[in-house]
DNA sequence: AAGTGGTCTAGACCACAAA
DNA sequence: TTGTGGTCTAGACCACTTG
């Protein structure tokens, strides 16, 4: 109506921004409702609605519904220090880091389903049937990780015995008494899907981190793929570069 | 209004996302105008609209405005291998990896700015003045990656040199006559900003990967703080180990 | 019950691309 | 000029949370 080049929508988010950038709308207080701000700034409610869904989109805001729209507080950040080099996996410095400041963590069995399409990766495995296992890692009860391994069917056990060792990785390695090695770890980043979306409750297309990779027998071949998918504003995978002298 | 739980742009994307993935709609395709599916699924255009959007989001469909919307084919991948364990900064490993199959790229100049509220990773590079370079690298004149870097003022000669060596880093090192190495790089998954994601001609909130770090003088002190982030669907960064015996 | 956000509609007008 | 997607409105009804 007024717009010029930038729509309205755009313009609001970006003025609303400010507002919280400049510490006028302080870190977890409650926006005005959307009835509100839509009177405030002269639009329809759909148009403010746009407005702050690219706020909830940028890690902004957060939207509960029934309460009302808050400022987001950084979330704590879980910094995952790989030491450059490390070749043989002794544990998991991924779950290991995400025990931070005694933080209580587990792993749980969400489903175990046969793969007849698995994603091209997995060819290096050599399996002719393989299966997939989906986990969720959680901290402080929150859940911060969803797994995917995939693997021979012969280890199709599995899942029954996460709950002795608390952990899938430890229990391949106690319960099947198998050594591990890196072969190879790759980090990109992904939308999430529908069924991930769900499971953290965020909405469709949040930013994740995925770290996937090929984990090997000790000394012998590729065993496992795994695909672990992370939110983005809450996970950190550093590699540092050491001196020889070890600073 | 029929809708139990689930919303009808949700069930609708779904049904949409079906049909591609069984291949009914082929990569490239088009699909039929909002209009003409509003009318197949029976619903408000506005919603339609919404189904679209999730999809975009997901990455599944490309939308051209004036144009139509298109399916995705899925995009060329760069793989940024590290080999794990070197340390000095012989070239710049990301830059070489958009180079793979005789591609063109290039590094173009943005913006300089005095940085008065640098990013707290930038403290140990202990300057009471720095300034911001913004830049983009361009693969086959595709824009592939935006990148900050933040240094001391000294160098704010820079950009009239990049020109000249094609490339910052590259202008950093023979210009100035420095040896680089790593001190640390890090992953993470973010929203593209509004800034960011015009640039990339995407919506706001796209996945990006970024990748950050700090850059010494080799045997000294740290130099540089680098920002690089890519689309996330378009990159993907590798660590391989290897065996000592070279395999 | 009152207040919040979530979904949906019908219709309008605009901006862009291609013929 | 025609067809495509992009923005916006006014109003309705629903679902969830809290008193």
């Amino acid at each position: 109506m007024v717009g010029g080049a930038i729509p309205q929508y755009r313009r609001i988010a970006a003025s609303i921004l400010e507002s919280i950038k400049s510490g006028e709308l302080a870190s977890d207080s409650q926006l005005p409702s959307e009835t509100e701000l839509a009177k405030q700034f002269n639009v329809n409610r759909l148009t403010l609605r746009r407005a702050i869904s690219e706020l909830q989109r940028l890690g902004v805001v957060e939207i509960q519904r029934g309460k009302g729209t808050y400022v987001t507080s950084p979330p704590d950040l879980v910094e995952v220090v790989m030491s450059v080099g490390a070749r043989s996996q002794r544990g998991d410095c991924l779950r290991e880091s995400l025990a931070v400041n005694d933080a209580h963590t587990r792993e749980e069995f969400l489903s175990l389903t046969p793969e007849h399409s698995p994603p091209p990766e997995c060819e290096v495995l050599g399996s002719p049937s393989l299966i997939r296992i989906d986990t969720a890692m959680y901290r402080n009860d929150e859940l911060w990780i969803i797994n995917s391994y995939y693997l021979d069917e012969e280890y199709r056990g599995l899942p029954e015995v996460i709950g002795d060792y608390g952990y899938i990785i430890r229990a391949l390695r106690r319960h099947y008494n198998i050594k591990l090695e890196y072969s190879w770890r790759a980090f990109s980043a992904e939308a999430a899907s529908f069924e991930d979306a769900e499971l953290f409750r965020v909405s469709t297309g949040t930013p994740l981190l995925v770290r996937d990779g090929i984990t090997n027998i000790a000394g012998g071949k590729p065993l496992l793929y795994v695909r672990r998918r992370l939110l983005g504003d809450r996970a950190k995978f550093v590699l540092t570069y050491r001196d020889e002298d070890g600073e």
